[in-house]
RNA sequence: GUGGGUGUAGUUCAAUGGUAGAGCACCGGAUUGUGGUUCCGGUCGUUGUGGGUUCGAAUCCCAUCAUCCACCCCA
């Protein structure tokens, strides 16, 4: 074998598509349920989009973007995530009338990282994603969570947790950032090396850490969700009352952090464990200084994104139930090349009555075409031969109940339209 | 990016440094124009790739590519 796909990368095959169609329906339908429009945008941008829009310090601007130059030397990337080019987007296109406003929107499609792959998690992977645009109010934000709980809960994904924080504003969060750093810098050297690492560039991921020790030492830390200013703290109290309103449970945890520098207020991850590493299967929060900071009115905004592999890696494991798709209607077999011209008649008029139907390879022979009818479900077979080219009347056989009938040209298709729906 | 495991037929897996094998799948026949069972027969490999050690390498060593696990990060 010469060639393969790219690290990181892999190929869908027809097998295994129904799953992703499955999906795909899923969050379409739900999507269209509360209104939600779909967006596409483009697979490549400028690098300055993501750079700003996503945060330059964060790990996947710095080492997990796959950049590139064109032939006139512009430097865009692929992609990394879907929010920063819905911003760009609706900045660009002015979708700020009030008649339009707030905006749902939604949008499905591969993203790239390079990072180093594992099971559930590519360079080039999908997600999807919700975004609910120019309302400020907590019932965005139950209503994103909610529909996110949704989509997973129709996909039947197992054991799914929602978990629920509040990052402050950009005033507040910093307010609590000098708390937390003094807190932390006091006892420094009492951390392990990572957490000592982490104090500087990132301090609240210390609370990720694992090691024992240093849980002990945060035990008393100051935590975001107990500094957060009078109207962030009502806006996040407000959000909880919703869920709950909604029936939607969940757990808050205030040690959640996103990697995306854009969020403010709330921000939420829906986890299930097991998947081992990777636990993580969405998330998302509120955004409401991004589209001023990439050149915007102030609008604020709230979305979630989720990955669609980690969704089919879970319903595989779960070994939840996934229809097939619909199968071939009629398996058209000509005994002998030389009938070609009458199985292309039949083919035609099927076609006509949206029957879906091919011409199996003559040289193959009857017994393996009529297995083939059988391992891929199609619904009925027409054999064509020089008996039913001189009589006129083809065996039209139903698949599924093993029974024939000798039918005249023309009524094949009646035959078989009005005997599909039984099948 | 760091540490470790794995790579043999389409697929799942065998094979003490000494002739590369089995199940499933596939193809053919029993049934010369009729399919899910059964029986019989058959095809399939530069052992991921490239080097090295050895009389001899799937097996040992090095490199490389891919994959898996953990860290990291996240979807």
């Amino acid at each position: 074998m010469n060639y393969q796909a790219p690290r990181g990368t892999y190929d869908i095959l027809p097998d295994e598509i129904s799953k992703w169609h499955y999906l795909e329906n899923i969050i379409r339908r739900n999507a269209k349920l509360f209104n939600y429009k779909e967006i596409r945008f483009p697979i490549f941008e400028k690098l300055e989009l993501f750079k700003r829009g996503v945060g330059e310090t964060t790990d996947i601007v710095e080492k997990e973007m796959y950049v590139f130059k064109d032939k006139k030397g512009r430097i865009f990337a692929l992609r990394p995530e879907g929010t920063a080019s819905i911003a760009r987007a609706y900045i660009e296109h002015y979708m700020t009338s009030s008649q339009k406003n707030p905006l749902r929107l939604y949008y499905f499609g591969p993203m790239f990282r390079y990072s180093r792959p594992q099971k559930g998690r590519y360079r080039q992977f999908y997600q999807f994603g919700l975004e609910y645009i120019g309302s400020p109010q907590p019932i965005a934000d139950a209503e994103i969570i909610a529909l996110g709980m949704k989509i997973y809960q129709d996909a039947k994904v197992p054991d799914i947790k929602l978990e629920i924080n509040s990052v402050g504003c950009p005033i507040c969060r910093k307010e609590y950032n000098t708390t937390l750093k003094n807190f932390l810098f006091k006892d420094k050297e009492k951390y392990c090396s990572d957490c000592q690492r982490r104090m500087d560039i990132n301090p609240l991921r210390v609370f990720d850490c694992k090691n024992d020790s240093c849980q002990n030492l945060l035990k008393n830390a100051p935590r975001m969700i107990d500094n957060l200013c009078t109207d962030c703290d009502n806006h996040f109290k407000e959000v909880l009352g919703l869920l709950k309103k909604m029936s939607v449970e969940y757990n808050v945890n205030p040690y959640i952090v996103r990697g995306l520098d854009y969020y403010t207020r709330t921000a939420f991850e829906y986890k299930i464990d097991y998947l081992g590493a990777q636990n993580e299967i969405g998330g998302g929060g509120r955004y409401d200084d991004l589209i001023e900071y990439l050149g915007g009115k102030p609008t604020p905004a709230v979305g979630l994104s989720g990955g669609l592999e980690r969704v089919i890696l879970s319903l595989d494991k779960s070994k939840v139930y996934i229809p097939d798709e619909d199968s071939l209607d009629v398996l058209i077999i000509p005994m002998k090349y030389e009938f070609i011209c009458q199985s292309i008649e039949i083919l035609q008029s099927l076609h006509k009555n949206d029957i879906s139907s091919i011409i199996a390879d003559s040289q193959t022979s009857l017994k393996n075409n009529l297995k083939y009818c059988d391992t891929n479900k199609v619904k009925f077979a027409i054999i064509i031969g020089e008996d039913e080219v001189i009589s006129g009347k083809f065996v039209v056989k139903n698949i599924r109940e093993r029974s024939q009938k000798k039918i005249i040209i023309s009524e094949i298709c009646d035959y078989i339209f009005s005997n599909l729906k039984l099948v």
